[in-house]
DNA sequence: TTTATAAAGTAACATTTATCACTGTTTTTG
DNA sequence: CAAAAACAGTGATAAATGTTACTTTATAAA
């Protein structure tokens, strides 16, 4: 079922390749809020998303901030580029819900990158995924208050949980955003009288 | 002279790969404050610094935020990100002083790729590079204030330029940071108090 | 040297965001 | 169910940053 997902996900995968990472990867479970990377940890494996939701932060003056979200197909590539040059992580993952990530052990991922240039293009094609990830999420803290930041926020979560009635606390939101908790609660009541969203119970809707 | 900054800056070239860089690409010097590559266009080269200092910034809400600054040895990857793809710059890049570039055609960077490992890898160093400046300055707008910023800013600034003195106006310090000349006078009037900076007539004196 | 122009200084005020201190409301758990 | 714990609401106030409107100063140009 890996090398369903390897053929579906990457089609440019030749057969020989996609059978080498069946063998030497490592398909592991991560419950909803389990770390898959940790800032400061060296690292051994390249994740690559098989199904479910990573969310990356980073930790920094004991603010831990949202940089982007990733999906399936996706990998923590930067996680990668600390291996390369045996550096720790400067940022975290944690599964956003429950996910499959496929594990792929560095010293393999060199080899396939210089074997396999459909191997290699993958790779760089994350690298500039993310670093557009990034670059969006820095745009939005530049130019944008935090009303339009919170109601991007909610938006963006909706769509990647498939879901318009999320579960998630005033305090994690400010966590992500890196405000607090008041001034999202406060937020939040001006976007419902602009019926943006709905604070349904300890859920909310996204309309 | 080509062949000179090319073997000394990437050591782990061979000798044909940088024959070949030599004949297939152009150096062009590009004067101070000169466009590199502009924020929309479509890209056909890849830009190397082999002397000078690049700004990379952003455009987006008719904010006009500084990124990071590039240095001798590096290139405006992103670009090739672009060119790969066949998408459009999401930033531009100008010469913060008067800088020699050597411009890469990106379809030789395309071949050199597959053919080079050696030359892979500086792209991917490469990218990183980025990625971990873009997440500094990331971190450094959440995290911080606007005075903290600021003296981040300009011993940078200083640093890249080998200069304590600097000509640069207060507008431009303003757009770089994303914010209005009058708060950077403000904040400047602050710091020349602790004595961190010195407005000395119309240029700073980095204390 | 005078004049024009660009840059910088600054006071006053507006807005946004942060912080504090407390109350009220769910949810969980013993 | 009652108590505890977690979460949310809110007023008051402070701090940071943005904006306006104007003055002053430095530099360049006539």
């Amino acid at each position: 079922m890996n090398t369903e997902f390897l053929t579906k996900c990457y089609p440019n995968f030749e057969k020989e390749l996609i059978q080498e990472i069946e063998e030497h990867s490592i398909l592991k479970t991560f419950k909803k809020g389990e770390f898959i990377v940790k800032q400061g940890q060296y690292i051994r494996f390249l994740p690559i998303i098989q199904n479910g939701c990573v969310k990356v932060f980073c930790n920094e003056q004991s603010i831990d901030f949202l940089l982007y979200f990733l999906e399936s197909g996706e990998s923590c590539i930067y996680s990668f580029a600390h291996v390369n040059n045996g550096e720790q992580a400067n940022f975290s993952a944690i599964a956003e819900r429950d996910s499959h990530l496929l594990l792929l052990p560095v010293d393999k991922v060199k080899f396939w990158m210089k074997k396999h240039p459909s191997f290699s293009s993958i790779i760089l094609n994350n690298y500039k995924k993310h670093y557009n990830d990034l670059l969006n999420t820095t745009k939005q803290i530049i130019c944008y208050n935090l009303d339009d930041r919170l109601i991007y926020y909610l938006k963006t979560k909706a769509k990647l949980l498939g879901t318009h009635l999320l579960s998630i606390s005033h305090q994690e939101i400010a966590n992500d955003l890196g405000t607090s908790r008041e001034v999202i609660s406060r937020i939040m009541k001006k976007l419902s009288l602009k019926e943006v969203v709905k604070q349904d119970g300890r859920k909310i809707k996204v309309l």
